[in-house]
DNA sequence: TAGATTCTACTACATAAGTAGTAGAAAGAC
DNA sequence: GTCTTTCTACTACTTATGTAGTAGAATCTA
């Protein structure tokens, strides 16, 4: 498998490496809101671990600190965690979607966007894309 | 707040509790495929620890063996696993129902329900139910 | 009722995740 | 060139999670 699964905390990390680009810890670190942010050493200890994981790389380094990179893609890991979550409602979206939709997270937009897919699929399945 | 957040195999559990209705550690254990099936202290040790936490109960006996029951309802935790995933992917929804659709996770009748319901919403928005 | 079976109630232990302190090296400020 | 700041590289500790063994009580079976 491409890489390992990611913790919370991790994947607020990877979130910041993927907006911001090439960063240091420091510049992670103050991603974080305010009031919950993480000391300096936190942020630090756990992109060492992502490092040792292989998921980001240091790139560089700009005067005495080490600048890293993600190594994975976003889209490569969200759909990881999306398969992950829904093999625990053993693929039952239904309430999931209304629940999407109660509180406001789904637009109407979303969902025509949805089903112009899945339409096209329809017509072209069977075929591999 | 209501109950604290569920790990994996504590969701596995309660969702065989959600299905059976109330049942031994005995029947739980079974409900997991042959494969991957914990040992049968291991099912108990987290039904133990999820009564701790409260989400299920003991509600009776049968013969020497304990019969426990959700505590909480499925829906309840489902949102707030849900809510936990947006979080974590800051709401950006589309990515995620992107993924949904390419891997046929969703019908074209998950979302034309969910359309319907949204201009339900619509229709009547400012409304409470 | 004696032996076999099944449970309970504990205990134990490994790994992951979250959190952060410390010592000393490097760089920046003047 | 010294003093100050900022980082790195370690180390440490706590809680959660997953996993399961054991001793002895309770129940079932002949």
């Amino acid at each position: 498998m491409p890489f390992p699964k990611l913790s919370k905390l991790e994947l607020q990390i990877m979130e910041a490496l993927w907006t911001l680009g090439a960063s240091s810890v420091r510049e992670v670190q103050e991603r974080f809101p305010e009031k919950k942010r993480p000391a300096y050493t936190t942020v630090q200890t756990m992109i060492y671990r992502l490092e040792a994981k292989r998921v980001l790389r240091r790139v560089k380094k700009i005067g005495n600190a080490h600048i890293f990179e993600a190594a994975v893609s976003r889209d490569a890991v969200q759909r990881r965690f999306i398969d992950e979550l829904l093999g625990l409602f053993d693929g039952r979206m239904q309430p999931v979607m209304a629940h999407l939709v109660e509180t406001g997270k789904l637009t109407l937009e979303d969902v025509r966007d949805a089903e112009k897919r899945l339409r096209e699929l329809a017509a072209g399945k069977g075929r591999k894309e």
